[in-house]
DNA sequence: ACACAATGATTGACATGTCAACTATTTATG
DNA sequence: CATAAATAGTTGACATGTCAATCATTGTGT
């Protein structure tokens, strides 16, 4: 292997930093809302995406776009909480290969019960340890990296 | 709720957007490591580490503790790549109740192979887009938010 | 020594995600 | 219109992770 730029001992400790966050910000998110809200990550965006919607109902794809997620993905999601009782499916109106959501009782509870913690989670962790300028430089460096996988065809 | 501090417009967006790239850059590695290498993101962790420990075989709760990984998911991989031929265990001299992996030709191998094009990767993804500048408050930043999480015990 | 806690690791049940194949509808095209 | 292609979504097989329970070995205190 000729031209490899291999990473130097920095290179190397900065990204094994990253892997690690990467790995565990996630991890403590979803701990946060096991133990505070009995729910995963995976339905609570979903909650929150379908309760700030349009009145209209969201459809089964325009989830999967939003939240960058694949189609299957959100089916198996919505499977089991629909099975759950936290959202209902039915076909859409204009398109019949459309599925519509719409939130129950039940789901809007919980989004509810669930968001002052989650929130409160959020800004401890992610908003109050960063001063406005370091938010702004992160929002710009997480922008470079995404558009550096976007080239690469990988995200 | 009385005194909850809601996001605003502003900083829901940064969220969504954190949220989205904690999710999509570890999905994008994956996705490079599948199509390059044949082989998960775990695998390659644990395979990295391996060669790169001492030259005394490495323990499995040692893995788990420089991973930062829960010891069931490091046993649950081992088992898998042991019977995929790219590592072994064995029980520890010291320690009765130890293991002790080493790894075989075959990993060997499939490291070797894999490292290029994922050091490319990562490279390209996340050192050239970043100046040296950044890179320091890319590390500073995630120190912070890890602290913050540590704080709340939930890391 | 002996009982009992602590440690190292595994296991099983289950939640979640991927990928590829599939069904059903809608759209495009000659 | 007839057929083909595109689109929406589901499904099944399988990889991966969590949590709680379990097992075996090692350490500790008296």
């Amino acid at each position: 292997m000729p031209d490899i730029r291999w990473l130097s001992e920095e290179e190397q400790q900065l990204w094994l930093e990253f892997r690690e966050f990467l790995w565990g910000f996630p991890s403590a998110m979803d701990r946060q809302l096991a133990r505070d809200s009995g729910m995963s990550s995976g339905e609570y965006a979903v909650l929150a995406a379908v309760s700030q919607g349009a009145p209209e109902a969201l459809r089964s794809g325009d989830l999967a776009t939003s939240l960058q997620w694949e189609r299957s993905r959100v089916s198996h999601l919505l499977r089991r909480m629909e099975a759950k009782g936290m959202i209902e499916r039915r076909a859409a109106s204009a398109d019949g290969r459309g599925q519509e959501i719409t939130m129950t009782n039940s789901g809007w509870k919980a989004i509810r019960a669930a968001a002052p913690a989650h929130v409160g989670f959020v800004r401890e962790a992610l908003f109050d340890p960063l001063s406005e300028l370091e938010k702004d430089q992160l929002r710009s460096m997480l922008g470079k990296i995404r558009s550096a996988v976007v080239e690469r065809e990988l995200w």
